[in-house]
DNA sequence: TTTTAATCAGAATAAAAAATCTGATATCAA
DNA sequence: TTGATATCAGATTTTTTATTCTGATTAAAA
């Protein structure tokens, strides 16, 4: 809705990630056809999540993908920067400008507060009740 | 940014159109070279505006389009069900799941409640200050 | 009656976003 | 050392969205 699906995706891998616990690596495939999210897609996100340091990568047989911070140490604000566009920050709303902080339009400020709390949220307030949004 | 461009576009238009004072008949021509979109497009949309009857249009030399509502009369839900989808309405915000209405997460009420502004606002709630917004 | 300027409808094209493929490399275990 | 199973990097393809084109019709004015 908001995001693209780069980041959307990256929203529900980190989360289930972080809720499955006590595996060693989780491989490409073991999530995608957990959250079904397409495996080479998933596939990229997890490489540029691997670079960025969120996810510790390891090839070959047995290999796969381990989570290095939990939910409250990854920011909704530094997925955003990873994989959407910083017009997210200043873009109108609804479009009709490209420097929202002008518009005095009835829902400026609605948008304003909630870009604010989704700017400084991390993945444990988002998550809440993952099992239901992963399905 | 929430809506797509023909949504945009739309609501661009129709401030516009209801801006310009005194005039008879808006060519596209005349819109497209006043607000910043492409002629063909904008004629597909005031097309569609014209069938759903926000507007009239005159054929032939001379003629263009007429608005026949004012900015208070149209609302915003209306030009979301005639240009997007109607997923709009149940979509959870940051994409988590299909229907949002059972997230929990803490930027739900935030979006609900700037989806109830946005779903009772019209046109003239919205435009505020439409000259810097149609620059 | 011919020219000019407009909408109309649908087709075609272009651009952007999403998804998939391919070949290379790494690692483990038989 | 070979086979199976992973990631990695980049290229390619597909799908969706946005834009443009084309030919027809309409109407006013020269």
């Amino acid at each position: 809705m908001i995001f693209n699906k780069s980041t959307e995706y990256s929203v529900k891998i980190l989360i289930y990630m972080n809720e499955v616990k006590g595996y060693k690596y989780l491989s490409a495939g073991d999530i995608s056809s957990a959250i079904k999210i397409p495996k080479e897609y998933l596939s990229k996100i997890l490489q540029r999540l691997t670079h960025r340091g969120f996810v510790y990568s390891k090839r070959g047989k047995g290999g796969g993908f381990k989570l290095l911070k939990s939910n409250n140490e990854i920011e909704i604000k530094e997925l955003i920067n990873l994989f959407d566009s910083e017009k997210f920050y200043t873009k109108c709303l609804i479009g009709l400008s490209d420097d929202c902080n002008q518009c005095k339009c009835s829902v400026h400020n609605h948008w304003v507060n909630l870009k604010n709390v989704l700017v400084s949220s991390n993945l444990e307030n988002i998550k809440s009740d993952s099992f239901f949004i992963l399905k």
